[in-house]
DNA sequence: GTAGATGCAAACTTTTTGCAGACTG
DNA sequence: CAGTCTGCAAAAAGTTTGCATCTAC
């Protein structure tokens, strides 16, 4: 990959993505949230940015059945995002790591009794996360 | 929901629909399989249709990250395809229904474990079949 | 100074919508 | 005949691209 310059913009889209990390988000929102602040950045610069975050795996990038657009989701540096599948909840967008013992018994089910080799960065559990289950 | 009446248009989608009940498609595909017959289907008479019979239950809707546009599939009569999840081959598009037992597992750890609660028509597991995966 | 990044506007892709005319029951 | 459907063309919505300009190193 290509040498890269240290930008104000990149910083901003970075500081963002990481206080998110809990949570999907679209470029469009981060687009929004970063014009709020005095510095405006271009949305066609924050997809170029996104994309690039995605290519160098910092990024998980979806699309779900719920929304119109692509979704990111932030890997943190200690989870190991491309071993374990994740959970995603509907309303709040919420998402949850599938990183307990169960996920080695999903990937062997799946291979043993199907032939079937999950690719974690492509599939989504979408439902309802426990708050959001009460209302 | 609203009468319907019976057109050719419907009928020669319903066909090719139940034709690929075996892998995922998406309008487009409709469109150009049904536009090498010599009746002419519009696209957006596609869109509006396949839409409908998503409504009806007869087929579901969603988006994967591999692919730019929606995907429809075919639900089964026999098959009650909202109680379980689906195994989608990221290279032929192959769906495998995950119809087994170890389906209230995942469903039970899922909600025991972690508090939530499966939405089966939102979401779809990516990975390789064993077909695709020896080559 | 040079490679890389950004803003802007225009292009593209996929999907949706309005409306007039055609078809179904 | 009334209610549905379809084709067409135009509009949306999301994303990408080309290019001139600007910035980081």
């Amino acid at each position: 990959m290509a040498k890269q310059y240290t930008t104000k913009s990149k910083t901003q889209i970075l500081d963002y993505v990481k206080n998110r990390h809990d949570r999907r988000f679209t470029a469009q929102e981060v687009h929004e949230a970063l014009s709020a602040d005095d510095l405006k950045i271009n949305l066609a610069t924050v997809y170029r940015n996104l994309d690039r975050l995605a290519d160098e795996g910092l990024l998980l990038r979806y699309k779900s059945m719920d929304m119109s657009s692509v979704a990111y989701q932030y890997v943190e540096e200690n989870h190991g995002c491309h071993n374990h599948l994740h959970l995603q909840c509907k309303k709040c967008g919420k998402i949850i790591h599938l990183e307990c013992e169960f996920m080695h018994e999903i990937e062997e089910h799946l291979m043993k009794d199907h032939g079937f080799s999950i690719a974690c960065k492509d599939s989504v559990i979408v439902g309802l996360c426990a708050d959001c289950k009460e209302e």
